[in-house]
RNA sequence: GCCCUUGUAGUUCAAUGGAUAGAACAAAUCCCUCCUAAGGAUUAGAUGUAGGUUCGAUUCCUACCAAGGGUACCA
């Protein structure tokens, strides 16, 4: 039980005894130290239901707040109605201590012990290579399944696909219209067709190893564009450091019969129709304007019919939590799948839906509308091999996923060099210098050290920094935000940089000198366990 | 038109309804006989507009303006 939560519950137990029913008490460090280290709103959240001037409220509550623990400095009361804690530096000592013990401990939780989750990212269909775009996703999807791992979940990393639908015609088609060109023909190239360099080199390979009789509409042109393009995805991912376990695909699903199941239950339940030689979902039940097409009048289904069936088999396969993880693009179909899945009786509240925003793409000056069909996109690969995956993922991972990003091309590079990643790997490789700086000088951390000889403000800036790591990453688990483990680890990283230029750790004093190897012992731990979550390197030396 | 997301410093982004709105880059000025200056210190600089709710609003609500996405037989 963490200090803040004894504390909530002492000041819920208070307002009880005064007789309030208090709402959750909320705890939090404040901006200004001035107010201590953990603050609470409770007496300006209670005055209207006591009938009280906060302050004086603020005062009764003290009252009843017995007895403490001896880590915690009597509270003070602040206008307009506060309650504020400040912890005894015995408090920060302990805290020190717990890291040291358990270094690979510190910050979890252990909430998803003996449950699984799966978390769908990226599945970008393979018609072309993942984009600048397709980036956000990936590193996006791979910290989020991080985050749940770190608090014990068994996660599956999972990429889902289609290839039945008219992306992957088009495609085919496209390779080859390219194909024939090669061999002198005149043909013409598709409309809408994938119009990028790829392709040519997928009908050069094609020709190569098939010959040049290839007859019309050969399942050669599509198997070959699939194969070639999708090693280069996962190459490109492995690259960036992410790794599905499982690619799943449309395919999969009509060939088990899967799709014609949903079709009959659907239809069982009163929830489709036929309309226009289509096919049409009553998507008006769940609160639509229009109902949706299921089938279009070609007699292929659209991307939503397969999704439903692909959504209902991670249903069945078991995981306790089911994350999605999609661009604002789908912002408006999801609904759809999930109003179908709880109509045939699934629990739909296992399913987490993150959206993210696009990263809209500067050149010159001006944004570039990318497109995989019209081949002006810029590549992941080029962008990773440019910059170094540490920093693309940082760059990714270190802004909200609601933001509306923009990437300039121009400053990339020039950036890269001021990327903040660098900061913290700094603080992390300085800290190994320091330790290896130590043992030339004899001095080796060991379990013996005095708390006590921590003393400055800088030291306590940073036990204050590490005090709070297990609430944020906790709230990490919640808001599934990955951009606060960054923010937490740039502020512990900060503490530590003003701590190095004011306090030297080797030293002549053996004491002291221990004392402070063993608090930044503790730092290195939690930035690579920080920094490992965000799957960044924590180099020892730059 | 309607729906979703977003408008914060010159730029790119932060800020569970809290107290003095943070950081980085860009600009200006300092600090290496000292464990790595990829660092530290200092200065200047911002909540789109108009209302509302609240003890308190960047945060919640309404309208407007602007950007991105969606608006159903592309994914």
């Amino acid at each position: 039980m963490t200090i803040t939560d004894q504390l909530s519950d002492l000041l819920a137990g208070a307002a009880r005894s005064l007789g309030l029913t208090p709402p959750a008490v909320h705890l939090s460090p404040p901006k200004n130290p001035a107010f201590g280290d953990y603050s609470t709103n409770l007496p300006l959240i209670l005055a209207r239901q006591a009938k009280k001037n906060p302050l004086d409220l603020a005062r009764d509550l003290v009252d009843q707040l017995d007895p403490l623990p001896d880590t915690v400095a009597p509270p003070e009361i602040t206008p307009p109605g506060f309650i504020n804690f400040r912890l005894q530096p015995t408090y920060y000592y302990q805290v020190l201590q717990e890291i040291l013990d358990h270094p690979d401990q510190y910050g979890r939780t252990h909430r998803g012990a003996g449950q699984t989750a799966n978390v769908e990212f990226v599945s970008a269909n393979p018609t072309g290579p993942l984009t600048v775009g397709h980036g956000r996703q990936a590193v996006l999807g791979d910290v989020v399944a991080s985050i749940l791992e770190w608090h014990g979940y068994e996660v599956t990393r999972e990429y889902y696909y289609n290839d039945a639908g008219r992306q992957m015609r088009l495609l085919a088609a496209s390779v080859e219209a390219r194909y024939r060109e090669l061999l002198g023909e005149t043909t013409e190239f598709p409309e809408d067709g994938y119009q990028g360099e790829y392709i040519r080199d997928i009908a050069r390979s094609v020709l190569a190893t098939y010959g040049n009789a290839l007859p019309r509409e050969a399942p050669e042109f599509r198997r070959e564009a699939e194969t070639t393009i999708f090693q280069d995805i996962r190459a490109t991912l492995e690259q960036l450091g992410v790794r599905h376990q499982i690619f799943s695909n449309e395919q999969t699903y009509y060939e088990r019969g899967d799709i014609d199941r949903i079709l009959s239950e659907l239809k069982a339940r009163d929830l489709i129709y036929e309309k226009d030689g289509a096919t049409w979902l009553k998507t008006t039940r769940f609160g639509k304007e229009q109902d949706t097409v299921l089938i279009k009048q070609t007699g292929e289904p659209t991307y939503r019919l397969p999704d439903m069936a692909y959504h209902r088999d991670k249903f069945q396969r078991g995981f306790d939590v089911i994350v999605d993880i999609f661009g604002a693009d789908h912002i408006a179909t999801y609904p759809d799948v999930l109003a179908v899945l709880e109509a045939l009786g699934m629990d739909t509240g296992r399913v987490r839906v993150l959206i993210h925003q696009f990263v809209t793409l500067v050149r010159g000056g001006e944004a570039v509308k990318m497109s995989t069909r019209k081949a002006n996109f810029v590549t992941l690969r080029e962008l990773v091999d440019r910059l170094g995956k540490d920093v693309v993922r940082y760059f990714f991972i270190m802004r909200g996923m609601n933001s509306h990003l923009n990437f300039d091309l121009d400053l990339a590079e020039d950036q890269s060099e001021k990327n903040p990643v660098f900061y913290l790997q700094y603080a992390h490789a300085r800290i190994a210098n320091i330790l290896e700086h130590a043992r030339a000088f004899g001095l080796e951390w060991t379990r013996r050290y005095d708390p006590k000889r921590l003393t400055t403000s800088e030291e306590f800036h940073l036990l204050k920094e590490l005090d709070h790591i297990p609430r944020t990453w906790e709230a990490a688990l919640d808001s599934l935000e990955p951009q606060v483990i960054a923010q937490s680890l740039q502020s512990l990283a900060t503490a530590f940089h003003k701590f190095y230029t004011e306090c030297r750790v080797v030293t002549d004093d053996q004491e002291l000198s221990r004392a402070r190897l063993a608090l930044v012992t503790a730092v290195k731990s939690v930035l690579r366990n920080g920094l490992e979550l965000l799957g960044i390197a924590a180099p020892d030396r730059m």
